[in-house]
DNA sequence: TTGAAAGCGCTAACAA
DNA sequence: TTGTTAGCGCTTTCAA
């Protein structure tokens, strides 16, 4: 059995009781040392530690939250679009590193941009007593998902900034790498450069579709001559959707896409059509292996370990009292050259 | 600030008794509702529940835990090498999806192949009161890791079996895997094929290597003569092993790499030293873009996503009292074919 | 420096 | 069907 002893053989869970008596102190003094408090005498301090020891006790951090003014749990959630999305690992993967120093632990969560799942998962983390919360908003207004009296509950909003409800947020500078992407493409050349976006409802796609125009419009582009696809949101509604526009009637010389999946789905495209060494592509979002396909993926690079630090940082500023007015905090996008998005318009 | 209300004006989290007071019943009776308990009738449910809802009251899990003859706290622990690896990531996904069902929720943590850091990780979460948990072994005995009084917790592990502990465990057919590979290649004509493998202390990696072996001793290859570079654990050593190994006098036709990231190593050797498509690649692992690479790379491919659900579902079973005798569960393997295993051996 | 008693939010046991 | 009391493991308060 996953069970190991044998049945009726296993002592109890120690509790405080147990290291207790074992060292033949108070129960009081058993909670001063387990909790590093001041004000016990070395000798007995050391005794507890022993006896603690012996028994393999482990502080219940629930039931002591119970009591506690505090009510700290040092426990974090975190709502994600899907924990397996690699930008999304990322970030996990950062807090995960920040805050397991200070001996909290993450409870990550997937939310499928399903706003019931959002509130769902926001209600199993308030009934788990988390200290705080990091979130990726997907419901169109945040205003609702924190009930009123969990307002006191610190929340750090990522990669989207949250509606109806002040609080921090950190996010990548959407606007700008889209418009830093439109116009590298605008420099090599590109005059008629196709965008593929995300679905409209997300802010962060709206926010690069907002730079993309205009960096365009302000290099004197007439941006709405151009081809624009948009609420695609996996590998293959992109690449239809690039099929589509490269087999057009005068299509693009270059694409920009707005995410990870959609460049996907053009690269897909564009190889199907033998046309990945003639049409340029700009995408959002780094990826592994950008550069070992061919051409190598020119992107706008966000940074989600940044991200992920930065939100611990808030959050546990936030946590331990910190009350300043909120703010939204912007985590800047690089830019990396690979091939694809140098590719110039043909001469003709 | 995040906390929204200003200072003072925000009323207590409720709690039962609120409810109960404003539902004009007694506790125990909004206990009954919110757990779904028999013996309330009609009427006083609907009350209760129209005072909760007013109140926004949500159950503390782990208050009502301490008390519970059962203890469960509706929380599984997950530890993975780090939840950023995208094998690791569709696992977590996957026990994600089949527990959100069941309302319970999943703390997961990486562990970076510390042995240090798999001990308090466990002891975080037994601290934090899990219903029971997954995880990858690292240390070479797990016999310790788990205390005493705890060998009631249900454990389940994945990827590699445990040792010194007698535990459920859901693992791919590592042998049987490298083995096809190795067959894949000798059929190919393939008949000097180098071994790239992971650290040798990890049991997956050992099987790897022990079924490409005997594969390929079974096929009468004298696999002693065969050049094998072992504790990989990153791309840049998997990368600066194979440069050596293809550079060599009398190299290797083929090569086989144990693991995602050896495989990436294995990927930009051949690319620098323009072998991509000379030298034959079969790697174990999937991973994103295989196809779109040049060659397309020939995989063995895990299932991450049934091993979690697998995992998720022996686990609930335990905890929920399964006392069967422990069981070692095997997720078959599956060959992809892309081009980079089809490579014949030069015909000079 | 130490510990006894009360109580955190909840469920178990039992009584009404 | 409903409510009362005790107590889960811990921290707080306060007295020794």
């Amino acid at each position: 059995m996953s069970k190991l002893s044998v049945s009726g053989g296993s002592k109890p869970r120690p509790t405080m009781k147990h290291v207790a008596a074992l060292a033949g102190v108070g129960i009081k003094t058993v909670s001063r040392v387990m909790n590093d408090e001041a004000g016990v005498s070395q000798a007995t301090k050391e005794k507890v530690l022993l006896a603690a020891k012996q028994l393999n006790y482990e502080l219940d951090v629930t039931a002591g939250s119970l009591r506690r003014t505090s009510r700290r749990t040092n426990t974090v959630g975190l709502l994600l679009p899907s924990v397996s999305n690699p930008f999304s690992a990322e970030i996990h993967r950062a807090m995960e590193d920040a805050l397991i120093k200070k001996g909290v632990a993450v409870f990550a969560a997937s939310l499928d941009d399903e706003p019931e799942r959002e509130e769902a998962m926001v209600r199993a983390f308030l009934g788990r007593r988390v200290d705080g919360m990091v979130l990726t908003p997907i419901a169109t207004n945040q205003a609702h998902i924190i009930p009123d009296h969990s307002r006191e509950l610190p929340v750090v909003f990522i990669d989207r900034e949250p509606v109806g409800l002040q609080a921090d947020a950190v996010v990548a500078d959407n606007a700008v790498g889209a418009a830093k992407a439109a116009k590298h493409l605008f420099d090599g050349g590109h005059r008629k450069i196709a965008y593929l976006g995300d679905r409209t409802d997300i802010q962060t796609a709206r926010e690069r579709r907002r730079g993309f125009n205009e960096a365009l419009s302000e290099l004197g582009v007439v941006t709405s001559a151009l081809p624009v696809r948009e609420n695609l949101h996996d590998v293959e509604s992109a690449r239809l959707a690039a099929i589509e526009i490269l087999t057009s009637q005068d299509p693009p010389t270059a694409l920009f896409s707005s995410q990870n999946l959609v460049t996907f789905g053009c690269m897909r495209a564009l190889r199907e059509l033998g046309l990945n060494h003639k049409v340029a592509l700009v995408g959002f979002d780094d990826f592994a292996l950008s550069d070992m396909v061919d051409p190598g993926v020119t992107v706008i690079a966000q940074h989600p370990e940044k991200i992920g630090a930065l939100a611990a940082e808030r959050l546990m500023a936030r946590i331990e009292g910190d009350s300043q007015p909120p703010q939204t905090y912007v985590v800047e996008t690089t830019m990396i050259i690979r091939g694809s998005g140098e590719i110039p318009p043909p001469t003709n």
